[in-house]
RNA sequence: GCCCGGGUGGUGGAACCGGUAGACACGGGGGACUUAAAAUCCCCUCCGCAAGGGUGCGGGUUCGAGCCCCGCCCCGGGCACCA
């Protein structure tokens, strides 16, 4: 019969369901473990083989883990709000609930067929009201909740200091400071608008869109934001003592976007306003030769004068029409526009009167929303000076010569042409300068951040509702009787205007008390921001999750999934998590404490050889795909040819998609090689983190190792008969065996450890290779039941399946699944010679068998003894002997 | 432009703390078994006939560099009017 991976396979899943092998509870006596995937959006086209190489790492360690003798929390659940599922129902009528159903179920079962050990008595689903009752819930915690900047956290909003004066006006006003507090609160401001996809978007959001093609424009609306900023120097701080790769601690910071400086503010010529800006060069002040307002900044309208109202009305109406697009653009080019508003600002120092002008490159968001402009010292002030005609005059001076004229000089120096820190270098300058604006009462030190607040809601169906309702009178109040359920609806499509779909739903938006109810709904980060700790107690119905649960499992000790969740999720998840932990709910700052990103897996197309026949008639690229192709070697060079034409082609390996038609599905490969093999070449292909091709050879070949090793317990029945387990030595086998196995068992040990899985893997095709001797000599040392048995275990986390029929016919009842993992015997991997490496004058020239226990006097005599070291020397006494006991000695002569 | 990664055989990749470069595979070549093929097993496979040369290029430190330092080139990713 053979290696018959569908059987082996099917049987060992259904023993894991049948016995609940993964399902966990809290132990306080053991220590716990919690892997954790980011969980998928189950899409109509299923799984595919990117998913796996995540998932199958995670299982990997939870399985290595629960041998270890962890309590291994490993869970699965479904992302599974969100745009497609809503767009799928408008193409063909099928209820969202309907669709994303049926595709969890169908990711489920492929999961299942993979063998991946989660708990599923543990899988949420974010659309399920017993689960989106919680996100509701935590809004709900943010919407009642301010920041407290003096303790540098959140508390209960009812907790927020009223001034008298504001009491004594009544409760109106009591409420209105108070929603202009809250974590969650409404605002009315330019948001990102799609008018494509009829939507709005959070700033982490745009980028990805306009990339897919579509425009994004600025348009005032009513939306409900978080206030993530208050959180900038704690997410900032907090990724200190974090495990994550490098990269993503680096856009994390990115996002914060922190920027040490100063306050200045600006009186107005004929105005009693006063204009502040931020700036992180203040030692440049007395090269400031006008201000910048972003177009939206509220003092414009105050400020401009009759003569310019026309002009500057006509450039804000502009930049409020132009796209994120063409905003881009624009910069990449360096093309500055902006109008004069006709007022003047008076310098705090000098008193001169200066010009105040909008431009789209100040951006309302940061800082102020104002600068002054100092183009001597600044690339975008002086792109924007010379294309104005406004004065640049230098106030930095570096030690070689430089024309600010021509170029802005960005760099440090000493301050010139200006009085109150002439002479003094840049980063003492700026101290100064702020120092000097201090006491005249007009500038201060401050930090600012890139980070904006969280634009929360959405104009869509298929999220969770907030739960919230307005009054007639206008205040918001929240509803306390959790789930707020999504109503039943057939028509999802948004209004052109931007109304949400909920809103048509009159029965549902409408109280019986008069109020209406909110009818945005959440992003679909909602759900992801918070699914670790649902999975800590899942089924809970009278809390998100109980204290004990959490105190016990979290944080995740590690978290594996793609990068492209480096900005959005992974920040907002630290966010949500600070708060719970400000209010009380979690009993950690930080939700992930290890952070793991699995490389992208790439399939192949073929291009055309020849560079001319890169693009078809129509300037369309022409790719194919391997069906089209057809391969032949010519002196050990693979060849491929278009089967139709024979034209030449090369193989490219791109990034899977669906319109490339390189995507590779998984269920096929399961079907064809196991889900053992499946598994482990994933794991084969290269470290976890790496980007790698998909080749079917190299699945074959893993393919081929599990059947050497199934062969190397089993002989093949004869006829009907089924295989029969090979006649096996007693032990641990030979000293040789015993050493193989022992070095066998510390490598593959130290390198899931490491989470290098294909050296792992590459130790265990050692031990299979080696452990029975091959050829004649096959019978002389026959597979040890010790060393079978431990061979099987190590085996188990990578190829589960398989290692459980092995251990199985050494005679284990039940599964391997929780057996303890092999311990190496120090004893056994010590050796007691080595191979030392001689060189002269630091090229090898030969090698010897060294005792281990040799000193290096007795180790330089071996290797001087040697003829190559007399040939190389030619007679010549070293000048020196290097000895590395246990490596080489080099004579250097 | 700035900031992170990374460049090792025909291919994917090994190489711990600066100490035998190329483990383990894929592909290729040769052989055994077979009437034959598949499957399986065995041997060879960085380049070079050799001396020797080889880890993107040029230099440096060192007895010794894939690994450390300096200057480039290329690839991947992130940020980008953020004052």
């Amino acid at each position: 019969m053979g290696y018959d991976h569908q059987a082996i396979e099917s049987r060992w899943q259904a023993h894991w369901q049948e016995h609940r092998s993964f399902e966990v509870e809290i132990d306080p006596k053991r220590p716990k473990f919690y892997v954790l995937d980011m969980f998928p959006y189950p899409s109509g086209n299923g799984l595919h083989v990117g998913h796996v190489e995540g998932y199958t790492a995670t299982d990997i360690i939870a399985r290595y883990k629960r041998m270890r003798g962890f309590n291994v929390l490993h869970p699965m659940g479904w992302d599974a709000f969100g745009l497609p599922a809503e767009r799928y129902a408008m193409k063909t009528g099928r209820h969202p609930e309907q669709t994303t159903a049926e595709n969890c179920a169908n990711f489920r079962s492929q999961l299942q067929r993979l063998g991946f050990s989660y708990d599923w008595s543990r899988e949420v689903n974010t659309t399920d009201p017993g689960y989106y009752k919680w996100t509701q819930w935590i809004f709900l915690q943010l919407w009642g909740s301010y920041y407290d900047r003096d303790r540098q956290c959140a508390r209960p909003i009812e907790e927020l200091p009223i001034p008298d004066e504001l009491r004594a006006q009544g409760p109106a006003a009591v409420a209105a400071y108070q929603d202009g507090r809250r974590l969650a609160y409404l605002q009315d401001s330019p948001v990102n608008w799609c008018p494509d996809l009829r939507v709005v978007l959070a700033n982490e959001e745009v980028a990805e869109v306009v990339d897919a093609g579509h425009e994004v424009v600025r348009k005032p609306m009513k939306q409900w934001m978080l206030r993530i900023t208050e959180y900038a120097e704690r997410l900032l701080a907090d990724l200190e003592g974090l495990d994550w790769p490098p990269h993503v601690l680096e856009i994390q910071r990115n996002w914060v976007g922190r920027s040490e400086g100063g306050e200045i503010d600006f009186g107005i010529v004929g105005h009693d306003d006063t204009l502040t800006v931020f700036t992180t060069r203040p030692d440049t002040l007395y090269g400031a030769t006008y201000m910048v307002l972003a177009p939206e900044h509220p003092l414009v309208d105050t400020i401009t004068t009759d003569a310019q109202r026309s002009a500057v009305a006509a450039y804000v109406d502009a930049t409020l029409h132009r796209t994120e697009r063409d905003r881009q653009s624009a910069s990449i080019e360096g093309i500055k526009t902006g109008v004069d508003t006709g007022a003047r600002a008076r310098h705090p120092l000098t008193g001169e009167a200066i010009p105040i002008w909008i431009a789209d490159y100040v951006i309302l968001g940061y800082g102020t929303g104002a600068i002054m402009a100092v183009p001597a010292h600044d690339e975008r002030d002086h792109a924007f000076a010379k294309a104005m005609g406004l004065p640049i005059i230098q106030v930095v001076a570096p030690e070689h010569e430089v024309d600010v004229q021509a170029e802005a000089f960005v760099g440090e120096g000493v301050a010139v042409n200006s009085p109150a820190i002439d002479g003094l270098p840049t980063l003492r300058a700026k101290a100064k300068m702020l120092e000097h604006l201090g006491e005249q009462g007009c500038g201060r030190t401050r930090v600012t951040y890139k980070l904006r607040d969280w634009l929360f809601s959405r104009q869509r169906y298929w999220g969770e509702p907030f739960p919230l309702v307005h009054e007639p009178d206008g205040t918001v109040r929240a509803v306390t009787e959790l789930p707020v359920e999504l109503p039943p609806m057939s028509d999802f499509d948004p209004s052109e205007t931007g109304e949400p779909p909920l809103s048509k739903a009159a029965e549902w938006v409408q109280m019986p008390d008069g109020s209406m109810r909110e009818t945005n709904t959440m992003p679909q980060w909602a759900g992801s921001c918070w699914y670790f700790l649902r999975f800590v107690d899942p089924t809970n119905s009278s809390l998100p999750w109980s204290k004990e649960a959490e105190s016990y499992w979290m944080p995740v000790d590690l978290y594996v999934g793609g990068v492209e969740h480096a900005a959005t999720h992974l920040l907002y998840s630290r966010f949500w998590q600070k708060v719970l932990f400000d209010l009380g709910h979690v009993s950690e700052p930080e939700p992930f404490r290890r952070l793991v990103n699995q490389g992208i897996i790439l399939g192949a197309i073929f291009v055309p050889t020849d560079p001319a026949r890169e693009r078809d008639e129509e300037g369309r690229k022409r790719i194919f795909v391997q069906d089209d192709v057809e391969t032949h070697e010519e002196d050990g060079q693979v060849h491929y040819t278009l089967r139709a034409t024979g034209e030449a082609l090369r193989v490219q390996w791109d990034k899977m998609s669906k319109s490339r038609g390189n995507v590779v599905n998984p269920d096929h490969a399961v079907e064809t090689y196991g889900a053992d093999a499946v598994r482990m070449y994933e794991m084969f292909m290269g470290p976890l983190e790496q980007s790698a091709p998909w080749q079917t050879e190299g699945l074959a070949g893993i393919h081929r190792f599990l059947q050497r090793v199934y062969r190397l317990f089993f002989e093949e029945g004869e006829g009907d008969q089924a295989d029969r387990l090979r006649p096996l030595a007693e032990g641990e086998g030979s000293e040789r065996q015993r050493k193989l196995l022992h070095r066998t068992i510390d490598e593959v040990t130290d390198r899931l450890d490491r989470m290098s899985f294909n050296t792992a893997i590459s130790s265990l095709m050692v031990f299979v290779r080696d452990v029975v001797p091959r050829g004649d000599d096959a019978g002389n040392e026959p597979l040890p039941h010790g060393a079978a048995a431990q061979f099987a275990k190590l085996l188990a986390p990578l190829a589960p399946h398989l290692a459980e029929q092995l251990w199985e016919a050494l005679g284990h009842p039940g599964s391997l699944a929780s057996e303890s993992w092999p311990q190496a015997d120090p004893a056994l991997l010590q050796e007691e010679t080595f191979t030392l490496v001689i060189q002269v004058n630091g090229k090898r020239r030969g090698e010897l068998e060294a005792p281990k226990s040799a000193s290096k006097d007795e180790l330089a005599a071996l290797a001087r003894a040697t003829d190559e070291v007399s040939k190389y020397l030619d007679g010549r006494e070293p000048k020196r002997v290097i000895v590395v006991p246990g490596r080489l000695v080099n004579f250097v002569g």
